[in-house]
DNA sequence: CTTCCTGATAGTGCATGCATAAGTGAAGGA
DNA sequence: TCCTTCACTTATGCATGCACTATCAGGAAG
């Protein structure tokens, strides 16, 4: 009768449902599909071979990833985030990089922080030579480098579903001009800060700079017109 | 092929998943179905008088907020934690309510602050008098008041969704010997430095509160063999 | 010309049916 | 007695069909 668990968290495979929510959320993470696009059910249907129901089961799952609005006899639509829910959904994002980072300046080993040097001190000329895709590509491994030497798997878990909601309204800021060299510089002071294990420090800075990339996406988002579905739903 | 047009009860203007949705997450949350239950879709469907492509469709609304686990082809359970799981969800919970607390200490109004006041205050009777279930709900409205002031809504939606999954196996930890006066009188110094404005002090203090309350669950949970993930793992 | 009604149309939400994989128990062999 | 095998049972995953609601075009009333 003692039925033992075979093989501790093997879910979350092999459906089709989860692969068509890894590619639909993908491609919202991704800006091919933007804010305020509609996910009409059949032609998701058509696109990937199966029937109106899996599509659904999807739809209710990226709506709890919070990537997707669900309204009501309405249909599903990529969110948009008002100016008040977009820094709101930032300063989230700043305290739990801020946690992290602190977790992970007391708890790096000694191959985890020259990881993070190596990786830092080697952009450093991609600062005037790189794309702004090198840079952001770049940024992505510094974060995830912090990320997992926190070793809190849950709080990663957390920070990297609001870094996959900032993403459609973040990707663009490395565009704008001396935002690449400020954001290098406040790197290299988060990296200082952790190889000298100075957590309080770190926490401090690393929420700093995720509200300036705040201001800056802000920034950009105004200038570009994003769709922000700022007066609600009832669009003329 | 018998459809009734009318719903008898279709309480609300939510879709029947939403409102289902609602009655499980609760029932969870609640303790009424015990982490491990396996839930059956057609008895569910039967219970709530729908068929069961809404039924599924609220299994993935659960699986997506951690509260359920699916297991392809073979259903869905509440969910079980393993004791490196639960802790590590602690974890994220004791950073997530340090941030919120942090903020409420820089942001709360003065109304704010005489009504977190008064309410601890109010409650020093029940460290003697009250029952567990009468401080829990102390407890449950000390936290709330914190993460409004904080005045993050994303981040309070997080530690919520947090205490959401850690609610089964944290129940009934006030009923252990001593826990109610010491979390009191952590409470108390949490009020004092939130009254205080200090920020990095409030932080602090509820980290090690949510650490303590994370070890007396453990305890709990191991005393009365609650069903977890994983067995084996012997604490050091 | 604007506003309000009204009917057509399309798409969502749910029910039902069927193929298939997992679970169950009995029979046979070591 | 215990383990293996295999048919049977059960429930999951997906397809399809139908009713209901939101949206929009067109026309009447102001």
């Amino acid at each position: 009768m003692t039925r033992l668990p075979l093989q501790p968290e093997r879910a979350g495979k092999g459906t089709v449902v989860d692969s068509i929510v890894q590619t639909l959320a993908d491609d919202i993470i991704s800006g091919r599909l933007t804010p305020g696009t509609k996910l009409d059910a059949q032609a998701m249907a058509q696109r990937f071979g199966v029937s109106r129901t899996p599509i659904r089961e999807t739809f209710g799952h990226l709506a709890a990833m919070g990537l997707v609005t669900h309204r009501p006899n309405r249909g599903v639509i990529v969110a948009t985030l008002s100016p008040d829910a977009l820094s709101d959904l930032y300063e989230a994002m700043a305290e739990l990089e801020a946690a992290l980072a602190r977790l992970a300046a007391l708890r790096m080993n000694s191959d985890q922080r020259q990881a993070l040097l190596e990786l830092h001190q080697e952009s450093v000329h991609l600062v005037r030579d790189g794309t702004a895709d090198d840079y952001a590509r770049y940024n992505q491994r510094f974060h995830a480098l912090i990320f997992e030497g926190a070793q809190s798997s849950q709080l990663q878990q957390l920070a990297e579903a609001t870094r996959h909601r900032l993403a459609p309204f973040r990707r663009a800021q490395f565009r704008l001009t001396n935002r690449v060299s400020k954001s290098w510089e406040e790197h290299d002071a988060i990296v200082r800060a952790i190889l000298a294990g100075d957590a309080d420090g770190v926490a401090r800075l690393m929420r700093l700079h995720v509200q300036t990339v705040s201001a800056m996406s802000a920034e950009f988002v105004a200038e570009h017109q994003l769709p922000m579905g700022t007066r609600g739903e009832t669009s003329p």
